[in-house]
DNA sequence: GCTTGACCCTCACGTTACGTGAGGCCGTAC
DNA sequence: GTACGGCCTCACGTAACGTGAGGGTCAAGC
């Protein structure tokens, strides 16, 4: 088992990747090397499989936040995430297959062989993988609902109504959680109850399981986690507590 | 032979990008579509084969600068290009291959049935065809010489004299032209020869016929154009017929 | 004709992911 | 000690949009 270390300046040639780049991934503790006595950055075996990753995933189009989430999860799995890396390269390359018979049909087209239609023209431009994950992660939330017009059929009062109610359940919840009281106490468990009607009211239907794993990625994933802790830091936490007692 | 219209929300749709992406390339002037009295944009047939051009060398990675100049190109050849599109995205496919070959050998690596080196994990995320592209188009002349490092042999006074003498025959081309001399008179040939013994002597061999390609891409591509222009406006073309005439 | 809602427009600030250059330190060979 | 390639941090700038504001347009329904 060779533990090479490697400068920079080599790691950023093997990869075909710039000096810069490698500086950006470490502010973003991306990808984050040793260091010499003098600051020289050492990447040993564990940062290259780091960068590896990183980079399998930024060839699939995943923002490097998201990429940082992911590799940041505390039940990280690195051979599961591999999986998935080539899931997403083996569709990636049959976009890529789709694309050259659209070029294929573009040449017969310019030759006067064939017609084609704006959408053969046009279609297989469509967003990588990460959309694609985002529309999995997100198909269970309030967030991605909005983005589907949910609420194309609501009036502007029923819209102003659904947000109000969600404002005043995440005011509650805070409530609660300043006075001290435990993420499954009656008053929680209610809470988290009206939250989940809430939610089945205006935006989809929602079963307590659903509700448990929309509990679960309130705190995995920081967007959800902004969400809740800007009312009141730690919410999220409480909340997903109330949510999984709820459920039970 | 349909010639149907679209709006840019439909447009949006079928080609998977957002409208500001196409206000954007309307503005860059890539894909400009026709306008309704009241400022609508209408993409007709010709604007769809046009963004079709664009979001082909855009997955190929290609900057929308440099999208631009070629399709910009005054012998535009629509089936040439797309020609050389399928080549490129038949070579990112390759590489795609690659990768997954690469992650297949990573879990095999994880559960300890191989060992990879890190030239082994980091192969593959070169830059894509535009980066080969460059090369190609680069390869002969002194801007690429110089990323070759080709004067890491030179001392400094060196690099100064060379930088020097290029500066000397660009300033003897402007006075020629401003002359009135014309571009294939004996001083203007002969000035084509010292500027082909100065890229000779100081950045690579550089034959007669190099040269004129070399001459042909002053006049081809903006970057060259503008090295020259900036010294006299229409000098890239001047000495583009220069050194076509000295290597006649 | 009026209302409504989806869609369009321009404008402009902001984000993401680096690219680029300045100024200076470090490591190695001569 | 000198020279040169490589490293560091700092910081401004770029490319390619994303996002929201404010308001006009279009078409369907009443």
């Amino acid at each position: 088992m060779s533990d090479m270390e490697y400068s920079i300046g080599e790691v950023a040639k093997i990869a075909g990747v710039s000096v810069r780049t490698l500086h950006h991934y470490d502010e973003k503790g991306l990808v984050v090397p040793q260091r010499s006595a003098t600051g020289y950055r050492h990447y040993d075996s564990a940062a290259i499989d780091m960068l590896q990753q990183v980079l399998f995933f930024r060839e699939l189009g995943f923002p490097l936040a998201d990429i940082g989430e992911i590799l940041a999860q505390p039940d990280f799995d690195r051979i599961g995430v591999l999986r998935r890396q080539r899931e997403y390269l083996v569709g990636k390359s049959a976009r890529l297959s789709q694309l050259i018979d659209t070029i294929d049909r573009a040449i017969e087209e310019t030759q006067g062989e064939r017609t084609m239609s704006a959408d053969e023209k046009l279609k297989g431009f469509d967003q990588g993988p990460h959309a694609a994950e985002a529309k999995e992660r997100w198909g269970d939330t309030e967030a991605y609902a909005h983005s589907q017009k949910r609420l194309s059929g609501y009036s502007k009062e029923d819209v102003e109504a659904a947000k109000q109610e969600a404002e005043d359940i995440a005011a509650r919840f805070g409530e609660l959680m300043r006075s001290g009281a435990s993420s499954d106490s009656p008053q929680a468990v209610q809470l988290a109850e009206a939250h989940r009607l809430h939610i089945d009211r205006w935006w989809y239907p929602c079963s307590k399981q659903m509700h448990a794993n929309l509990g679960d990625l309130y705190v995995q994933d920081q967007r959800f986690t902004d969400y809740w802790d800007k009312h009141e830091p730690g919410l999220a936490r409480f909340v997903s507590e109330a949510i999984t007692a709820n459920a039970a």
